[in-house]
DNA sequence: ACCTGAACACCGTTCAAGT
DNA sequence: ACCTGAACACCGTTCAAGT
């Protein structure tokens, strides 16, 4: 049976949600296909590569418009509950995203769209670019220990005390965040609008 | 010859500095050390937990006592550009420690003396806690992105366009973010202020 | 273009046995 | 307590060869 790189990537997704990122080696993602591992460096150069393609599809599974009639921070504040969303909504989605990210690759179309949103408020290009930065680690960063904390919580069995609540105070620890972050840029606003 | 936990960090943390995080392997640790691999296995239970001590070694390396006489922004600043600097020190710093961190281990001590300082600054136990969180995550995102460009410029051939100026841009990058986040925090302040 | 088969050069971890 | 030696069950990647 022939492949495309669409077939490989859904696979990669399903091993990714139901195995954990460990279990998600070339060898497996092959074995599962029925095919050779080294039939997939005839789609993808690379692991990373191949890794890099399934987290753009995570992040694109989880992509909503945003919602009509809301100003430039209500929709930074929507997509960025996306951005947590898509990655909660698989199995390792968050440290797989960050590990892509960390080589240098993936979530450039998450990072452009919160950027331009930003402008769309009245801030310069470079300063919008540096905020959708700051946005971007603080989601990665927060939803990354979430779902290490969820992990350690359904692996051990803590739940007597920390548990139930638990996803609760994460959602709102990181409403509070992101909060914190916009605080700072429409500070930056408002000092300008001062001024100018 | 015996070795002590200490020695086998040091070791590690050369080998991370000399090439890098894929060649910190636990065969490559014990070669070094003149060790069979299975030698580690008295003295660390696992090489995730290797790692953590490796990444705590150097955050700890980097640590500078709080200069004297300053608020407790200007120390949150100065802390965040230590820890910075910490993992700027060292190849491929940033991606250990945040590795580490996904895995639920190390960085708890940067962690909770962010916190600390910011309840100084008159704020609630939670809220501090959240907002170190929010700080620690800008901080791994920011000087892992940092890293990897650094990274990617040494490798290829591309300083002819964006080189140079580079470590002034992230530096730069990494000010405004820290600014947004305080800005966010400080504001809280003035808010409770007023009220109470 | 897409894949097989075989190989290369590695991994982390376990465990009986030594001193 | 600290380590050896050997094994188990894997990795990512390359490359000649097939269709």
């Amino acid at each position: 049976m022939r492949y495309h790189r669409s077939d490989i990537v859904e696979r990669a997704v399903d091993i990714l949600d139901q195995y954990g990122l460990p279990d998600l080696s070339m060898r497996r993602i092959a074995s599962e296909l029925g095919l050779q591992p080294s039939a997939l460096y005839h789609h993808f150069t690379s692991k990373q590569v191949l890794l890099a393609a399934v987290a753009d599809e995570l992040l694109t599974r989880g992509d909503r418009p945003d919602a009509d009639g809301l100003s430039w921070d209500e929709r930074v504040i929507g997509q960025s509950r996306g951005l947590r969303d898509a990655m909660l909504a698989f199995r390792d989605g968050a440290e797989l995203v960050a590990t892509v990210h960390a080589f240098g690759l993936g979530a450039r179309t998450p990072h452009a769209r919160l950027a331009a949103t930003i402008r769309d408020g009245g801030f310069d290009e470079s300063f919008s670019r540096a905020a959708a930065t700051t946005i971007m680690h603080f989601v990665f960063g927060h939803v990354s220990d979430e779902q290490t904390h969820l992990q350690a919580n359904s692996v051990g069995a803590i739940d007597d005390v920390v548990g139930g609540g638990t996803d609760r105070a994460d959602k709102a620890s990181f409403e509070l965040g992101l909060t914190l972050i916009l605080d700072g840029i429409r500070l930056r606003h408002h000092a300008a609008s001062a001024v100018g």
